[in-house]
RNA sequence: GGCCAGGUAGCUCAGUUGGUAUGAGCGUCCGCCUGAAAAGCGGAAGGUCGCCGGUUCGACCCCGGCCCUGGCCA
């Protein structure tokens, strides 16, 4: 009698607007599999059109897990996200379902997949480190460090104030270093497969300012006003995605012309992200490239899960 | 055809009362990233200052001519 095959799951990881999402509810069809979400603003409710969430009928049939779990005033969390997503893979494997992880969230798959330990958080110590960072300013904060922990402050650069702020918080919780680096990826965690998708850079860019028109075209601006009142403007995370934060700026002006400015500024941002993906993803010797426009996608993935 | 304004980094423009361009914003490239990560932070490359000639020890800057762009007038 064979023996059951181990279920590996896969990441699609990769920069935005490249295709992983169809990509994903493929494989997941195709291996009998659930897309677990790995994007860090999908996780809002309401969020829909700005985040190229896939509607129901895009999906297929197959299901999708941590979409749609925060309110706009939630700020998400990478440690709530690892214990709730590890928790979705290992259910899902559990159930014999091949857990199809996308999502272009880099730390966030990073907190799914490595050995990623997040110590705790205290609002009460962060808050009054806030206040210092805003009254010594960013330099004045990474002295301190220097003197705390030699070596997390040489890995933060002076100007970084939140970093410095989370690393001040952690010696202060702990009582020990903070660790400053992301450690050295080893095999990937319940035997995950990467799969990364990119696509030539000029298609992208181009692709990448066609899907913003059609998301302005498709009520991305009324998306936002109606979020307005459910809180948008006041949360931490929300507010800043792609898109939201650039139209909440134009909303605050008044007439079309903010608005215009607002979409092109939108591309521009996303365009930087992209590099900025790329500059997380890229460096994961673990990840296996494919070019998203290659018309055997679907079978150069398959082809890499067998072998 | 005449008058005016302008031609400086890939783009939009500062600037130099003549002494090797402090250039800025955006764009481009590269890197970092442990409870906000669609966030946050850092580094680099890019210019024969429209062309030709003159004045000068020295011109992007002054003078002459030419070309191009925009506006006004014919």
């Amino acid at each position: 009698m064979p023996s059951q095959p181990t279920i590996r799951p896969v990441a699609v990881v990769g920069p935005t607007a490249t295709g992983k999402s169809d990509l994903g509810v493929e494989l997941a069809g195709r291996l009998g599999g659930d897309v677990v979400n790995a994007d860090a603003m999908q996780l809002y409710r309401g969020m829909d059109i700005g985040t190229a969430k896939l509607s129901e009928a895009q999906r297929h049939g197959v299901p999708h897990h941590l979409l749609d779990v925060l309110d706009v005033t939630e700020t998400a969390s990478v440690a709530a996200y690892q214990r709730h997503a590890r928790r979705v893979v290992e259910e899902l494997l559990a159930a014999g379902r091949v857990p199809v992880v996308v999502g272009g969230s880099g730390l966030y798959v990073s907190a799914l997949t490595d050995d990623l330990d997040f110590p705790g958080t205290e609002p009460a110590i962060r808050a009054r480190l806030e206040a210092e960072l805003a009254e010594v300013g960013a330099t004045g904060l990474h002295a301190r460090l220097t003197g705390l922990d030699p070596v997390a402050a040489d890995a933060i650069l002076p100007g970084n104030g939140r970093r410095i702020v989370r690393a001040l918080e952690v010696i202060e919780l702990t009582g020990r270093p903070f660790s400053a680096s992301m450690p050295r990826p080893g095999p990937a965690r319940y035997g995950t497969v990467l799969i990364g998708l990119d696509r030539d850079t000029a298609v992208l860019d181009e692709r990448i300012e066609q899907r913003v028109a059609t998301m302005f075209a498709d009520g991305f601006v009324d998306e936002v006003r109606a979020l307005i009142p459910l809180g948008l403007r006041d949360g931490r995370t929300a507010s800043r995605a792609l898109g939201y934060q650039q139209i909440l700026a134009a909303l605050d002006g008044d007439g079309d012309g903010d608005l215009a400015a607002a979409q092109a500024e939108t591309v521009r941002a996303t365009r930087r992200f992209v590099r900025r993906q790329r500059s997380w993803f890229r460096r994961d010797a673990r990840v296996t490239w494919l070019d998203a426009a290659r018309p055997d996608l679907l079978a150069a993935v398959l082809d890499k899960l067998a072998g």
